[in-house]
RNA sequence: GCGCCCGUGGUGAAACGGAUAUCACGAGGGUCUCCGGAACCCUAAGUCCCAGUUCGAUUCUGGGCGGGCGCACCA
């Protein structure tokens, strides 16, 4: 919509200049925009002010100059004005609206453009370590990271979603030694549990699968067994949750694989080599002053044991070689200094690190009625996702933790997600769709679809009222939603707007009777109109992963 | 204490440095009851504070205040 307006203004700059009336002949960049204010107009272009000081001109004689200059052919503007300071603001003609509806009608991708260009770009999110099942707060990350790999293969990028598996380190030990504690307990045999163990009764299934397999026979064992059992077990967990909430993979990379490749080895060289690094006390460090730090870190521990940046270095440098064009990383905000540091290791190794870019979530806290529900992943008293999902399902999950922007604090009101009311908005944005689908089944019923004979903006040429225009006027907006959201790596923003187009839908849909039109051609034009709101809702929910109703 | 992020009506959000700060929910008052549980109108209410840059600041800069997170040889 913005688009085909700024060709006309940029037509205007252009003849303007040809005229020697401006000395410019390039509209400014982003000069025309949808104004907040319905009384400004459908569009407004603030050119003049832009180019008032290179022109030497006042801001309202510029603007003057563009709207003479301005040429119309296809019968757009209803109205045009200048205002305020130097304001240009057109009011758009419904014969212009009629038109975007038969472009959006035409266009599978309902005016999303391929911004992508099929650029690749890494999507990594979830990333928790294999040592219990996923909490509430892993599935903020998970509906994040996932809604945004959506929006980007929605917009025409390639996307590959990654999983960095923490399958090796010190947790990874607790975690077996963990489970070797509940096996001997069971056998009724002495037993030590670790002081940091880990608690939850899932520990407990995986020991109870050891004994029933193995008997006693691990009581001695000094393998892998407990770990390998603990990690087949939780992982498989795992995947269960991510595939309830419609999360899938492209891979999975496992950290020890950077201990085998000698990756690991590889970057302590370098740093090294460099001067990044030191040893002191029996550690390695990473040395603050050389690559912009506040405090030297620990790579490698006194025991020799690698600290978590060290292979998280080696890992982002294996995701750098790749040759993605962007690497987006969903973290946590307890996660944001250590990524800083990893980020600030590789840049002082010389890499160019601009194309990762953190996506940064706060915490999730859970209401009921009002009353926060308490969590504490001590004692293992924490949400699971699975409980989560059991109570409120999927879509409502999925919906709600994207109804903020991720840098904010959410909470998730447990009773509001499960009513079936206006006031849920997962609900009346399903709704929407549901509606519409019903009117269909009713309008065939009736015969009335077929009335729709024309095509083109022809097809839409009945459509006067102010709430038609308004849905138009609404769906015009979708692609640049969509483009934003993908390009600033912000889905909420579609969130809103769904909603927003769900009570478009709902003011027109109460003012106006659709069927039992006397006049067929209208009827047609309003199905066609609806069925255009109906897709679109589907490819937004679709975008965010939540399914869309044809009854409910 | 230091660092990072965030402060917009009661709540959650929006505003390339642009017009009288927008939207939704909630609150109070009124209208309507028809394809599916709705919708409409009116009212009250907001940029945390102080400076600076600018023709113009919610937006940029500095300083306060408030909140979150981090500041382990944990991940």
């Amino acid at each position: 919509m913005k688009r085909r307006v700024e060709a006309l203004l940029r037509r205007s700059v252009e003849a303007a200049h040809a005229a020697g009336e401006l000395s410019t002949a390039t509209l400014p960049e982003g000069s025309v925009e949808v104004p907040r204010e319905r009384q400004h107009g459908d569009v407004a272009c603030n050119a003049a002010m832009a180019l008032a000081r290179s022109e030497r001109k006042a801001p309202r004689a510029i603007a003057e100059i563009l709207l003479r200059r301005i040429e119309d052919p296809g019968g757009w503007i209803r109205e045009s004005s200048i205002a305020g300071p130097g304001f240009l603001n057109l009011r758009l003609s419904p014969r212009f609206w009629h038109e975007e509806a038969a472009a959006l009608r035409e266009d599978p991708a309902l005016g999303v453009r391929p911004i992508g260009q099929g650029r690749l770009v890494q999507v990594e999110f979830v990333s928790a370590n294999p040592t219990g099942p996923l909490t509430v707060g892993h599935g903020r990350n998970a509906v994040l990271g996932d809604t945004l790999a959506r929006l980007l293969e929605g917009t025409w990028h390639r996307v590959e979603r990654e999983y960095y598996f923490n399958n090796a380190g010190r947790q990874m030990k607790v975690l077996a030694a963990s489970v070797r504690a509940r096996y001997l307990e069971l056998l009724g045999r002495p037993s030590e549990f670790p002081e940091d163990g880990y608690q939850g009764d899932y520990i407990r299934d995986v020991a109870r699968g050891l004994v029933e397999r193995h008997g006693e026979g691990l009581v001695e064992h000094e393998g892998n067994a407990f770990r390998d059992a603990a990690e087949e077990a939780i992982f498989a967990d795992i995947r269960a949750t991510q595939d309830r909430l419609g999360v899938r993979f492209d891979r999975y990379f496992n950290e020890d694989s950077l201990y085998a490749s000698g990756a690991i080895e590889r970057v302590l060289e370098r740093l090294a080599e460099q001067g990044l690094s030191e040893h002191r006390d029996g550690a390695i460090w990473l040395k603050a002053e050389r690559v912009g730090l506040e405090k030297d870190r620990v790579l490698v521990k006194s025991t020799g044991e690698p600290a978590y940046r060290l292979p998280d270095v080696a890992y982002h440098l294996d995701k750098l070689a790749r040759g993605y064009d962007a690497i987006v990383d969903v973290l946590g905000a307890d996660h944001i200094a250590e990524h800083q540091e990893v980020v600030a290791a590789i840049s002082a190794l010389g890499h160019e690190v601009a194309p990762i870019r953190p996506v940064i979530y706060q915490f999730v806290t859970l209401t009921r009625n009002g009353e926060q529900v308490k969590m504490s992943t001590r004692r293992a008293e924490y949400v699971t996702l699975d409980e989560l999902l059991d109570e409120v399902g999927s879509d409502a999950a999925r919906f709600f933790f994207l109804t903020r922007k991720s840098d904010s604090h959410l909470e998730f009101d447990l009773e509001l997600a499960k009513k079936r009311e206006a006031d849920n908005p997962v609900f009346y944005v399903q709704y929407a769709h549901a509606r519409i689908f019903n009117l269909f089944a009713q309008a065939e019923a009736a015969g009335a679809v077929a009335a729709a004979t024309h095509a083109g903006a022809e097809a839409f040429a009945p459509l006067v009222e102010e709430e038609e225009i308004d849905l138009v006027r609404r769906l015009a907006g979708y692609g640049e939603v969509v483009e934003i959201a993908a390009r600033e790596l912000e889905p909420h923003r579609l969130v809103f707007w769904l909603q927003e187009l769900a009570a478009t839908l709902h003011r027109f849909y109460n003012r106006h009777r659709v069927l039992g039109d006397e006049d067929p051609a209208r009827v047609g034009a309003r199905l066609a109109l609806l069925d255009l709101v109906r897709r679109t809702i589907a490819a937004g929910l679709g975008l965010l992963g939540v399914t869309a109703p044809e009854r409910m």
